[in-house]
RNA sequence: GGAGCGUUGGUCAAGGGGUUAAGACACCUCCCUUUCACGGAGGAAUCACGGGUUCGAUUCCCGUACGCUCUACCA
């Protein structure tokens, strides 16, 4: 349509945690920035400060790190277009103007009615709405008298700045996923532009700043379609609808069970992460993250990517080069997907054994430090991880899966051996012990025929002592081969563990 | 209540006038494995419903149902 190089922009308003649909708005406007060898955008949407949260801004862009979605622009990364916070942008006086013109306009009003006038008139009439078929019957600019009006603005009494709702118009706009979408003005209400407080409303400010920074394509979730028009009419005032970024309403992520936007809630609920990452409220409790539950960044922006979007072939796992040279908005689906967590673990899982052990053996050896696991060996570190990455599908797994081979387990599960134990086993393993001690071998093949040479010497089937084995050396019923394990940890600390047992039992 | 948007297997979804309606996750069966995984082979959908248009509709049109979102001086 134009030859302007490509601008989007996310606009979060910083009240908390950053939500995985958040996350997949800036995925997505990511993705088509770059793919056009474009700018991504962060501005703070801090009109609210009733609303502000200590922390919350900081944390939006720890996520976005994490995920590899940096901004080009934003009040961390600087830009043009400073300043990117819109606390700090009324001090530009855009907001105040631009309301100013509209109402000389005709286009908006002021109005009076204070908050409780408004809640006794929502009491008293189902369904309120401040729209052109009630309007004549508050206090505004439009009932009360030029005089009337200049007196209220003199003496300070305070207003809000509305927007007057044409009659009978069909405000229409072409929605890059949906096609013409059309509403009719008759039916929508007169929405506050500028607050009492002297900041714009996100309908006032999304227009004007989205104009300021040059703004081509605009994104955002699907609840926003329904107040849309306002923001066209406001285009079409204020800088002409040539100039009016492309619109794209995504498909919201719904909750797995039942119906409806997935919350925060949901996931406390249903025991998975909601958040990019753990955010701790004011109230000292966390809502889980993505990055604290064990999920590699690679994974997470993959997932999210195929939770609306597919390339329309079967590749499912995606490098970030890759979406960003396959995606466009025409195939993002219309219809909203639930959320699966047992996919989401799936694509960890494939990135687990896609990646190089190298790119998140740090990320390990941080939870084993954290669990008390010392790990000395570093060569012998990267050896187990790649012995037992396909038992993994969260980082966390690694704990269970690969902390025995640096620590004896404490916790045997006994219970499993007891009821087929007998003397002749007892004495087996006392003979195994020695065995091993002497053993001139340490390959597991070489272990493994030898257990094997000794079990038939005593007339003892192998697969009878295979499991107790196992579980004298891990603790449990987990692991790769036995031999293996045995290997790795060593001819002392392998039969230091069989003898531990043996005293258990 | 109103407006808008949506509806292909349990979930994510491809397809888009004529197909045996892809694939993935999950599930079940089997193979491999004397743990658990990985890997491999199988199993299950007639496309919300009702009307059109058409030789023919899951695919186009219109209704209906259902669901969701919005309906704040929140975003």
């Amino acid at each position: 349509m134009n030859n302007k190089k490509v601008r989007v922009r996310f606009a979060p308003s910083p009240t908390g945690g950053l939500h995985l649909g958040g996350v997949r708005t800036v995925l997505f406007n990511y993705l088509f920035a770059k793919h056009h060898g474009g700018d991504f955008i962060l501005r703070i949407e801090d009109t609210d400060q009733t609303r502000f949260v200590e922390g919350a801004e900081e944390y939006i862009f720890n996520c976005l790190k994490w995920c590899g979605l940096e901004p080009d622009e934003s009040p961390l990364h600087g830009g043009p277009h400073v300043p990117y916070r819109q606390s700090e942008r009324k001090a530009l006086g855009l907001y105040e103007k631009y309301a100013k013109q509209l109402v000389a306009n005709g286009q908006a009003y002021y109005a009076f009615d204070t908050a409780e006038e408004l809640d006794a008139k929502r009491k008293e009439i189902n369904n309120f709405q401040y729209s052109q078929h009630t309007r004549n019957a508050m206090k505004n600019s439009l009932t009360l008298s030029g005089a009337e009006t200049q007196q209220l603005l003199d003496e300070g009494v305070p207003y809000v700045v509305r927007i007057k709702m044409p009659e009978n118009v069909d405000v229409k706009f072409n929605d890059m996923i949906r096609g013409e979408v059309s509403f009719n003005s008759s039916l929508c209400d007169d929405k506050v532009l500028l607050k009492a407080d002297g900041m714009p409303t996100y309908h006032l400010a999304v227009v004007v700043d989205d104009h300021d920074m040059e703004i081509t394509h605009a994104f955002r979730g699907e609840e926003w379609l329904p107040s849309a028009p306002v923001h066209v009419l406001l285009w079409q005032y204020l800088f002409g609808l040539d100039a009016m970024p492309q619109w794209a309403h995504l498909p919201l992520i719904l909750k797995p069970d039942g119906n409806g936007k997935l919350s925060k809630r949901d996931g406390d609920r249903l025991g998975f992460p909601v958040f990019a990452m753990d955010w701790q409220n004011a109230d000292g409790t966390v809502n889980a993250g993505f990055k604290e539950r064990g999920f590699l960044p690679e994974a997470f922006v993959n997932m999210l990517a195929m939770l609306g979007w597919n390339a329309g072939t079967e590749q499912e796992v995606f490098t970030m080069e890759e979406l960003v040279q396959q995606f466009s908005m025409e195939r993002v689906h219309k219809g909203g997907a639930k959320f699966d967590f047992e996919k989401a673990k799936w694509y960890n899982h494939e990135w687990i054994k896609k990646l190089e052990v190298g790119s998140w053996k740090p990320e390990v050896k941080k939870l084993f430090e954290e669990k008390g696991i010392v790990v000395m060996d570093d060569a012998k570190f990267e050896k187990v991880l790649e012995l037992v990455k396909d038992r993994c599908t969260l980082l966390n797994d690694f704990v269970q899966q690969a902390g025995f081979f640096f620590q004896s387990p404490t916790a045997i599960d006994t219970a499993s051996i007891k009821p087929k134990w007998d003397e002749k086993k007892q004495l087996f393993f006392v003979e195994a012990i020695r065995m091993f001690e002497q053993s001139s071998l340490w390959q597991a093949t070489d272990l493994e025929h030898s257990f094997k040479e000794l079990a038939a010497a005593n007339q003892l089937k192998p697969g009878e002592l295979m499991l107790p084995l196992r579980i004298m050396l891990v603790g449990g019923k987990f692991g790769p081969g036995v031999f293996e394990i045995a290997e790795l940890i060593g001819r002392e600390e392998t039969a230091k563990r069989i003898g531990y047992t043996l005293g258990l039992l």
